[in-house]
DNA sequence: TTATCGGGATGATTTATATCATCTCTCTTT
DNA sequence: AAAGAGAGATGATATAAATCATCCCGATAA
C-alpha cells in the first residue's frame, strides 16, 4: 500500500527486452516517457482490481505476482525478475490488473507512459511480434505453473517450486528462499503446515539440505522426477 | 487423430476478428493463403507438442481444448467457438501446441498461413495491438478458469461450469451439454462421480432442472453464489 | 526486562473428494 | 437376438491434505 517509491532518472533502455529492434527515435520516444521508481521490500507495487496506468518493467529486485481470493486465500502466481513486464497481461488485456504485485527484494521498476508504447507498438511490427511472442510465453508459463498446482500432488508440487528457484530464479542448485514459509505455500498451491512438511520430508529423504531458508538440492534427479510424476 | 476434414473454398472474413480493421490489400492477402476445413465430431485438429503450423479460426461449431496429462489426466481448457482463435498462444509463444484439440460438434475451420499473418501483422499495427488484446484476454480467462479448479471447492466448480455454458456459450440459463459427464468432470478439473453427485445435489436442491443433457438454471442467483463463495 | 507477535515446526484430528464397486440403460457390433 | 461397450448414477471406503492445537524461538515493542 505504502510506496516509498522515489523517482531516479536512469533509463529502461538495457532492460528492455527486445530493444534491439527499436530505432533511435523511438528509444528516445521511450526515454522521454519513462521513469524509475525505487521500491522498498513489502511495498505495495500495483493492487488487483484498479486501472492499469503504466507498462512496467524490471529492472533490478524481485517482486512477486500473486492473486488475492475472497476468503482470505492468496495464490502466488510468479516472481518476476529483472528484465520481465509486470502486468503486462492485464495492460493489453482488459486494463484492471488481474493481480497484485508487491516488492521481495528492493525493486528499481521502470514505468513507461502507456500511449508512448503503444506508439512505438503500431509503428514498429517486429517490435510488436517479438511483444507477442513475450505475452504469449508468460501466459503459457502461468498456465504451466497452475496446472501444476491443480493436477498434482503435494510432493510434485513442492518439487516445482524447488525447481522454479533452482531454474528460473537463481540458476543455480542451491540458494536461499527470498520468501517465508507461508508465500512458499501459496506459490505451491498449499498451506503452511503442508509445505513445511513435505520440505522436511524431502530433508529426511536427503533430497536436498535445508536450514532455515537456506536449501541445496543434494539430487536434481529425484526433484525433476517427483515433478514428472506428479 | 483421424481427419475427415475436406477443403471448401469460402472466405473467413466475416468470422475475423477485428477484420475491419485491415485494407482490401491484406483482406486478399489472408484471404489467398486460406482455406476452411470442415471436421467431424470427435475429429482432432491438433495434437500438444506437434508444431504449430497455421493460425486457425473457428468458422463454425464447437472444439474443445484440453490438455493432455502424463498419468491419463486430462484437463478440459475451454471450448472455442466460431469468431475464435485456437492454439493462438502456443503458435505466439512457442511454436509447440501445448493443449490438444477436438471436435465437439461439427465444425469449419479457417486456417491461415502464419507468414502471411505475421505480415499483416508486421504491417497494420491496430490490428496487431488488437490481436496482443485478444492473446491476452484469452490468457487471463484460462488463468480464471484454473484458479477456478485449484482454489474452489466443489459446488463453486461445478458452478463455475453452469455459468460458463449459460454465460459464454449458449448466452441463455437453459442449453443442452454438449459434453459428456466425464469431459464436464474435466472442465471442473474433478471426476465424473464427483461431477454427477454435486450436479443431482443442485437438482435435488430445486437449484437447476436437470434431465440427462437438458440443463435449466432455475436461481441464477443461487449459482452465481457458489460460484463466489467458491 | 518482560510481554507480544510472527515464523517455523510437529502431532492429532477432520474432511472433502477421489477411488472402488455395482447396477442400469442405451447404442453398437456381430 | 445376443453380447459388449460406454454413459450415467449411487453407495461404500480410502486417503491426501487441510485444519486445529501446541510449542519453540527470535525480534520488536511496551
Amino acid at each position: 500500500m505504502n510506496q516509498s517509491g522515489s523517482i531516479s532518472g536512469y533509463p529502461c533502455e538495457q532492460q528492455m527486452p527486445y530493444s534491439q529492434l527499436l530505432d533511435e527515435e523511438q528509444v528516445e520516444l521511450l526515454q522521454r516517457n519513462s521513469n524509475v521508481v525505487s521500491y522498498n521490500k513489502k511495498d505495495i507495487v500495483f493492487r488487483q482490481n484498479t486501472r492499469t496506468s503504466h507498462i512496467m518493467l524490471m529492472v533490478s529486485g524481485l517482486v512477486k505476482i500473486f492473486k488475492e481470493g475472497r476468503n482470505e486465500r492468496t495464490v502466488l502466481l510468479r516472481i518476476a525478475t529483472p528484465g520481465e513486464y509486470i502486468g503486462m497481461m492485464s495492460v493489453m488485456g482488459d486494463q484492471i490488473h488481474q493481480y497484485s504485485a508487491s516488492v521481495v527484494e528492493n525493486a528499481d521498476i521502470c514505468f513507461i507512459d502507456i500511449n508512448a508504447y503503444r506508439n512505438v507498438l503500431m509503428e514498429n511490427g517486429k517490435f510488436s511480434l517479438q511483444l507477442m511472442n513475450l505475452i504469449s510465453q508468460d501466459g503459457l508459463f502461468i498456465f504451466n505453473r497452475l496446472m501444476s498446482q491443480t493436477h498434482k500432488q503435494l510432493p510434485g508440487r513442492i518439487a516445482d517450486v524447488l525447481l522454479y528457484f533452482a531454474e528460473q530464479i537463481y540458476r543455480q542448485p542451491h540458494f536461499d528462499f527470498p520468501l517465508t514459509r507461508r508465500e512458499l505455500a501459496e506459490l505451491a498451491g498449499t498451506t503452511k503446515e503442508s509445505f513445511i512438511r513435505t520440505l522436511t520430508e524431502f530433508k529426511n529423504d536427503k533430497i536436498i539440505y535445508l536450514d532455515g531458508s537456506r536449501v541445496e538440492i543434494i539430487s536434481m534427479d529425484i526433484v525433476k522426477t517427483l515433478s514428472e510424476l506428479g
